[in-house]
DNA sequence: TATTGTTATACTCTATAACTATA
DNA sequence: TATAGTTATAGAGTATAACAATA
């Protein structure tokens, strides 16, 4: 059995791994897929989007950018403060990140079905308890069915 | 509790804000501190390296290239093909390596003492499994002491 | 022929610093 | 003064394609 730490890394590394493939068959980068499933559930600002992923606001102006110039999002003047804008995903965007989502949940899914049921559940419990303790941003939103 | 998708992407964003904040601290990024780790504790030729951290061959060199500039590894010819060589860390590199490693090793250590002790056990125990039953290359080098 | 590695190129990603506009 | 966001800049990281040298 490994030590805690070299566990964690490399589980990590796997998770990345499989979120790294499946946005590679998409043609999408892995900060482009971040972004639009940190907006998968509702529109958000910029100042937002720099805090959960935790990326200097000039960083995502250029990726909120390109992403726009793909058609996958759209900005729009906020209503309330005329600084601030308002990101969200377009109907293509949407969508694209519905399939994204689906896919790496699917992987991920497959993935944990290797372990026995109760280790599953258990993996499942303590990673939580870990996400919720730590205050970890909802970077990848939450399952639609 | 979340689903497990959502529980394993969230725990490796965790995991990787870790990693990277005490990359940033030492004014290394992600991927150089990611082959140095690599290189923790054995010197691999470059396909090797290309393999375990999934990038293109063209991307290691340039990789090793920042990083020997740095003064962090070294390149030497190996002795048994002519085409190959064979990277490895210099002292400063490896003095480098060991620190990080070190206080990954203890933020880490530190996340999961907040669990109780039995969760703590099965979470180790059940990301072990994963990582042994799906190959993932070894990115975390082992504990020194 | 296959493998090892580099080069040239083009693009994405990122932070820093300086800025504008609004709160 | 503080906050929301952009621009300019410079550098790192990455893949693709084409290549040279060796196995």
């Amino acid at each position: 059995m490994f030590t805690t730490p070299v566990a964690l890394v490399r589980l990590s590394y796997l998770v990345d791994s499989i979120y790294a493939d499946v946005c590679s068959r998409h043609g999408v980068s892995v900060p482009q897929a971040q972004l639009m499933c940190v907006l998968k559930d509702q529109p958000r600002g910029m100042s937002e989007i720099s805090a959960m992923l935790r990326l200097d606001k000039s960083s995502v102006t250029g990726l909120v950018e390109r992403a726009e110039r793909r058609g996958y999002l759209s900005r729009a003047m906020s209503p309330t403060d005329r600084r601030a804008i308002t990101v969200s995903l377009t109907p293509a965007g949407k969508q694209l990140t519905d399939t994204f989502y689906g896919q790496v949940s699917q992987r991920l899914t497959d993935l944990a079905a290797h372990l026995p049921a109760a280790d599953r559940d258990q993996l499942t419990r303590i990673a939580t308890l870990l996400v919720l303790n730590e205050d970890v941003p909802d970077v990848f939103g939450l399952p639609t069915s």
